[in-house]
RNA sequence: GGGCAGGUAGCUCAGUUGGUACGAGCGUCCGCCUGAAAAGUGGAAGGUCGGCGGUUCGACCCCGCCCCUGCCCA
């Protein structure tokens, strides 16, 4: 991004069903902006009851950026995401407008606001540590990593198959050390803020069990189900969300209903103290109380002016 | 009323032929995290072994009674 113009941009954090799709509706309003969708599984078209995606008819005319770019098959990566989220940025503000980001995925938007760099990717080269390590084994894997980035094999755990791979494909690419560790804190352009949505946990639970059952009750059985005949199953990112799995296992006999509806909580609820675990370590954030009765104006304010 | 099986971590279950519970999976809590991130991965905390009494140097494991759960007979 050359020239920065004067607009700020903002993005509104917090767990699964804290209420970010509201503010972020009344804020884009206030501040003549739109929404730029940081939601990992967002982007995927069709996924719309599981993902507890806007739809259309209440958008209130803004325009949301990011949804339904990609198939159910087709995969999905951070630094794919980065690149157009980027682009949708700068494009708003160079017609001075506000993006306003709104999602849950930690990564993505640090990847979107800082200072955030992802070395290149080869599929030949992937593939072929991924081969490996199903032969061998991460602990093997590990220990040949040990051998060729001292560094990268002391920050990355011996169990973790998926960094090891990804470390040796770096290293191959580009013949230098794979750091294995994020960035600093450090937003790309000054004027950002990010504004985090508090709520406590027991309401928090008791909002994700509620908006489970009411996913079921608004057909995401069929929604699944649509999809598998989409290719669901095929896609390495779409076929791991929350919902859309446990769904599957149940439309394939594996699980009742019941039993899959439970663990789509259970799998909410880890996936929201996962989240907290990212933004806890952040002191950048402006964090207000989704129940305050001024949130708006509260929020308002903390956008640099 | 009688018979059988069972009552061990929050849940589902292992286990000790009497010597301080080797527990496991799941859940919970905490940490890590650069091209799958709603993903991946590490660690920790949890147990008066249904209750009471007896035998014993010592019982969760043996004996008696009681309570609870399931199945069967009546």
């Amino acid at each position: 991004m050359p020239t920065t113009p004067d607009v700020p941009i903002v993005a509104i954090i917090g767990p699964t069903a804290s209420g970010k799709t509201g503010l972020s509706l009344d804020l884009a309003a206030r501040l003549g902006g739109e929404i730029v969708n940081t939601d990992a599984m967002q982007v995927y078209r069709g996924m719309d009851i599981g993902t507890a995606k806007l739809p259309p008819a209440q958008r209130r005319g803004i325009p949301h950026h990011l949804l339904d770019t990609l198939e159910v098959r087709d995969p999905a990566t951070v630094a794919q995401f980065q690149a157009w989220a980027r682009d949708v940025v700068a494009a708003l503000r160079a017609r001075g407008v506000p993006p306003v980001l709104v999602g849950g995925s930690a990564l993505y938007v640090r990847a979107i606001l800082d200072r955030f760099a992802f070395p290149g990717t080869d599929d030949a080269v992937r593939a072929r540590w991924e081969a490996e390590l199903a032969a061998v084994g991460p602990h093997a894997l590990h220990a040949v990593l040990t051998e060729r980035d001292p560094a990268a094999a002391a920050a990355i755990l011996p169990e973790n198959g998926r960094r090891i791979v990804r470390a040796l494909e770096v290293g191959e690419l580009t013949g230098a050390s794979f750091t294995a560790s994020l960035p600093v804190l450090e937003y790309a352009d000054p004027r950002t803020v990010q504004i985090g949505l508090r709520i406590d946990r027991p309401t928090l639970d008791a909002r994700i069990e509620a908006r489970v059952q009411q996913m079921i009750d608004d057909g995401l059985v069929a929604e699944v189900e649509h999809l598998l005949g989409r290719g669901l199953l095929e896609g390495r990112t779409a076929s791991r969300a929350i919902g859309y799995r446990e769904i599957a296992a149940h439309l394939a006999g594996e699980l009742t209903l019941a039993q899959a509806q439970e663990r789509i909580v259970i799998a909410t609820r880890q996936f929201a103290r996962r989240q907290d675990a990212w933004w806890r370590k952040d002191p950048r954030i402006v964090w207000l109380d989704h129940d305050d009765p001024e949130l708006l104006e509260h929020a308002l304010a903390a956008v640099p002016r």
